[in-house]
DNA sequence: ATGTAAAGTGAGTAATCACTCACAATTTGA
DNA sequence: TCAAATTGTGAGTGATTACTCACTTTACAT
């Protein structure tokens, strides 16, 4: 019950932004909720004001639409998980670093996403679900992922194949490859199976590890 | 056009089940369609009467609900990517057969279902995403994937342990590791990107090496 | 205290939904 | 050939939907 104030706080960042009211948190927070139990399009408005304690109307004072609040809770979070991702130093970090560091250095990243995610559980799920069939979640997808986070990783990449220390497969391959344990992890830890007794610091480093030796060059057969 | 006959046999194997009427062939076909475009929830079940060129009635005539006539496109594509996996020789050939040579069994494992997924990529879309809302489907998830595809991966991970061939992870996160990769593979292949120019036997050959290499003991730390 | 703008309300609305049913057309079996 | 069973039809139905709007309440500056 708590922990939804600084959720709502990543949502919308005092920072910047206008405050909201406390009816406007109370109509997120429900709409995050039944979003993600029903899904986008089996929610309706109707619930989503009877759980946030509000009449229909005041949803549609402040958001015009339904697809609208989808949009004020789905933008926020994306940018909120990208943000790290915007600092100069990231790939600085990564290619400077010598190689045997460069897997702390992952980890860290990682591990501080993970956080991020944690905290936001429901909001995943609703990116991965609607993200399919919402043009505009698809264009905030694009501007903030293709645009920010992959290109990082392509400059990370190359630097690691310069120094030799990676196998040479294609970037988005790779970057694929990088990504789909991550994801395989957050989906099972926080969507499949989110009460099994997870040991999160563990599992974390195994897919590191995982990753990691995956992309790397030779492991007994040093054929090419 | 012509591929869908060969979806809708592997949606009904003629083998069992009762025949269809041209009629119901139409509906199944409009139902795939509609469903993995706008998702089911967003679906109309008079859409999908109009798609098939069928009156509304006669869906319902086949179908008594909405979710009915999901069950009956999704149960089968499930069944059916399990089929291999059913086979008593899987575990045998994975472990009777060389190390070296293991990857190639992967492969031609992973390469079949590939194709499978292939002439039913709309079903994989449907399937992902409507997994997560109906209890149902995951029954039947339950039924095919943990209680048969499961067992057997643990079996083949068992005897790769004993071998010495493999970090020890716990199985869970084995399996994960295995099939993260390659569902990442498919959502990009077929949902996230699929007009891109893809070289599918280079993107599952450096799939499972990327495997592979990922769980293979030592490269260079060999600490633990 | 008072005027004004913003926030909040909930009954009302037209559209759409999944589903029904009385009936028509077609297939089947003997 | 003909009756029975199966398959197909589409207008009709009650429920639910996202959204509106005339109105009330609250917040706040002077």
């Amino acid at each position: 019950m708590k922990e939804f104030e600084e959720m709502l706080h990543t949502l919308h960042p005092p920072s910047e932004e206008k405050k909201l009211t406390p009816k406007q948190e109370q109509i997120l927070k429900a709409a995050v909720e039944v979003f993600a139990e029903k899904g986008y399009a089996s929610s309706s408005t109707s619930e989503i004001a009877s759980r946030a304690n509000v009449a229909e109307g005041t949803i549609f004072r402040h958001y015009k639409t339904k697809k609208d609040l989808l949009i004020a809770i789905v933008k926020p979070f994306m940018r909120g998980f990208a943000v790290p991702f915007f600092a100069a130093r990231f790939v600085q970090d990564v290619f400077d670093v010598p190689p045997e560091k460069l897997e702390d250095l992952l980890k860290t990243l990682i591990k501080n996403r993970f956080e991020f995610v944690k905290e936001n559980a429901p909001l995943l799920k609703i990116v991965l679900q609607e993200l399919a069939f919402h043009s505009e979640l698809k264009d905030q997808f694009q501007e903030v992922f293709i645009q920010e986070i992959f290109p990082k990783f392509e400059e990370a990449i190359y630097h690691l194949k310069e120094k030799g220390a990676v196998v040479d497969f294609p970037n988005p391959t790779m970057i694929r490859m990088i990504m789909s344990p991550i994801i395989g992890f957050l989906v099972t830890r926080f969507l499949i199976a989110p009460d099994l007794p997870w040991d999160d610091e563990k599992e974390l480093d195994q897919t590191v590890h995982f990753i990691m030796h995956g992309l790397s060059k030779g492991t007994g057969s040093s054929s090419d």
